[in-house]
DNA sequence: GCCGTTTTCGGCCCGACTGTTTTCAGTCG
């Protein structure tokens, strides 16, 4: 295999963006359709596609020969003259147009043409100037309206929200469902589907479509500004600094809605082109037959479960629906059983006052008996993690002590002392190897020279595999603040489903950590999935739900994570594996 | 640019809301 070979994100991201100004330049709406199409496709592959044959390419649903030409230039040069040729054509600050509310491509291309806008800065002048209400197709309003999302964005920036921290507030506005006169709300969208940030946050709710949800919904003390109300419709900016739509149906169409207000986009194109082959057509006002143009007589619209049926699909879980292949999944009724959070029996990855945790061993072992946990291992940092209070062998034993003392307050829960141990420049753990062996649980992470060449970081992980039971938040990544570092996953899964180490997802909100499409690979390669809080607080511990959409979203069941396993099954599973080395 | 249980050509998902318009285009999801 190709060294550096071009990773299956920058080959999406460059197709991507092809397909942004292919539509810029007015081109045929299904051309650059396929080119965003195949973007998402290949950000979702598990393989690596600068490593598929073309014949594997175009196999893949979306890509035909063309697409299949462009990946494979990309793979072999790390170049994309095509895009290239494009990028000259049209000025550079033409993209970055799209990104504020109410401009399109079409007017983009008008605004360019008309008035050389080629920034988002020029469009914030022409209109302060009162220019922008001149030109054919806007008004006084689109200029203050236009003007308003500049000033909006220059001050919250394109930033998405962590998909926990949208959670909460979704969590905190169904609350008021009752007060706004609906009978009942939940959320659907990205957030539904449990992406790891979402855009906006929307709400689907049954109720009367006469506009009074909708209205006192636009009057809530948390909105920012409104950017449109209807009757069934209303969309605005929290002060928290994300967008929200609130969508009222009657109940009777509630499964339809919820199903087309969920999405993705592109599942649910799929769906609508299978509805079609069936004579059928989908929307939010139900699955019908072509002729009833009124949707007055829906097929199925009540519930979700009963237009999958109605389509010849088994019930695709929201996570799963990202038109990555669910579809024909749920065709043949192959899909996979999800791991559910209730089957969850422990977490092994946290931390104590002892180290860099905010609660006392005992606290946190209260909470996780609390939460129905059947065993917990108590864990901390090990030494030389300074900045975390990371400890020595010494006292890890002292605390394994103090831990067993403790356990005896909580007869129903099992217990153990694990440590996150460090994992050197050089592969070597911040343990001694005998040392280590005697430790309960060993999760390794790796905190140190994150920007070492990608194949020196792969040794090094793969040294420390078979000295360690899991790896922890694999990549290092803080969503929005920082990359984290790259290895070939491909190489070190392959290792670690030797040495039998599992390697982990990562509960906390801005790790979410191996990815929906990284876990989903180490699944394929034989690897064992855990899934960890790392809490650092003993209410933290509710970061397991976090770990469990993440895992639902790389089609994980049941069997592939360790946490569902029992005490004794787990145990047994720590011998065994550190039986191999 | 992709795709095929009528098809290798001619389709390609559907509707709400807004603003600028006298019937609709653009944007958004």
């Amino acid at each position: 295999m190709a060294k550096n070979i071009v990773s299956n994100a920058r080959i999406a991201e460059l197709l991507g963006e092809m397909a942004e100004l292919l539509e810029l330049a007015g081109e045929n709406y299904f051309h650059f359709r396929a080119y965003q199409k195949a973007a998402q496709i290949v950000a979702g592959l598990t393989a690596s596609a600068a490593a598929m044959t073309d014949e594997e390419l175009t196999e893949v649903r979306g890509i035909g020969k063309s697409l299949a030409a462009h990946v494979a230039a990309i793979a072999a040069t790390g170049a994309f003259p095509e895009l290239e040729a494009l990028r000259k054509k049209l000025p550079p600050g033409l993209p970055e147009l799209l990104k504020v509310q109410g401009i399109g491509a079409k007017r983009a291309k008008l605004l360019y043409e008309k008035s050389g806008v080629d920034s988002v800065a020029k469009l914030k002048e022409l209109s302060e100037k009162g220019e922008l209400e001149k030109l054919d197709g806007f008004g006084k309003k689109s200029e203050e309206n236009i003007l308003s999302a500049v000033k909006f964005r220059e001050q919250a920036g394109d930033k998405r929200m962590l998909h926990w921290e949208a959670r909460v507030i979704a969590e905190e506005l169904l609350k008021l469902a009752a007060s706004l006169g609906l009978e009942k709300a939940a959320y659907a969208g990205s957030l539904r589907r449990g992406r790891e940030t979402v855009g906006d946050i929307d709400i689907l709710a049954v109720g009367r479509p006469d506009g009074t949800a909708t209205e006192k919904f636009s009057k809530l003390d948390r909105v920012e500004k409104v950017l449109s109300v209807g009757p069934t419709k209303c969309s605005v900016i929290l002060k928290d600094g994300i967008q929200c739509d609130l969508r009222v149906v009657p109940a009777n169409l509630y499964g339809s809605a919820m199903n087309y207000f969920t999405g993705s986009k592109e599942h649910n194109v799929a769906l609508r082109g299978l509805a079609l082959k069936m004579g059928l057509t989908l929307s939010e006002y139900g699955l019908c037959k072509l002729a009833d143009k009124e949707h007055k007589k829906p097929v199925a619209s009540r519930t979700e479960e009963e237009i999958y049926k109605a389509l010849g699909l088994a019930y695709i879980p929201p996570e799963l629906r990202e038109n990555r292949g669910e579809i024909e999944l749920a065709r043949k009724r192959a899909l996979p059983e999800l791991i559910e959070l209730s089957d969850v029996k422990g977490d092994i990855h946290n931390h104590t006052a002892h180290s860099d945790g905010a609660a006392t061993m005992e606290e946190m072992l209260a909470r996780a008996a609390a939460l129905g946990f059947k065993w917990y291992f108590c864990g901390d940092h090990s030494k030389p993690l300074a900045i975390a209070n990371g400890m020595d062998y010494k006292k890890y034993e002292e605390t394994r002590a103090e831990l067993a003392a403790l356990s005896k307050k909580f007869p129903k829960l099992k217990t153990g002392r694990s440590i996150e141990m460090e994992i050197m420049k050089d592969g070597s753990l911040g343990f001694s190897a005998k040392e280590a062996a005697k430790v309960d649980f060993v999760v390794g992470s790796v905190h140190s020279a994150f920007k070492m060449p990608e194949a020196e970081m792969t040794d090094r992980i793969i040294k420390a595999l078979p000295a360690v039971d899991a790896i922890a938040h694999p990549s290092g990544r803080l969503l929005g603040k920082r990359e984290g570092f790259t290895f070939d996953y491909g190489k070190v899964f392959e290792a670690a489903a030797r040495a039998g180490t599992a390697f982990e997802i990562n509960g906390q909100p801005d790790r979410q950590d191996l990815t929906d499409v990284t876990a989903r690979k180490a699944k394929e390669a034989g690897v064992k999935i855990l899934l960890s809080t790392d809490a650092h607080a003993a209410a933290q511990l509710d970061y397991m739900s976090m770990a469990v959409t993440v895992a639902r979203r790389a089609g994980l069941t049941k069997s592939d994570v360790l946490n569902t396993f029992s005490y004794e099954e787990l145990l047994t599973w720590i011998k065994r594996r550190r039986a191999k080395r």
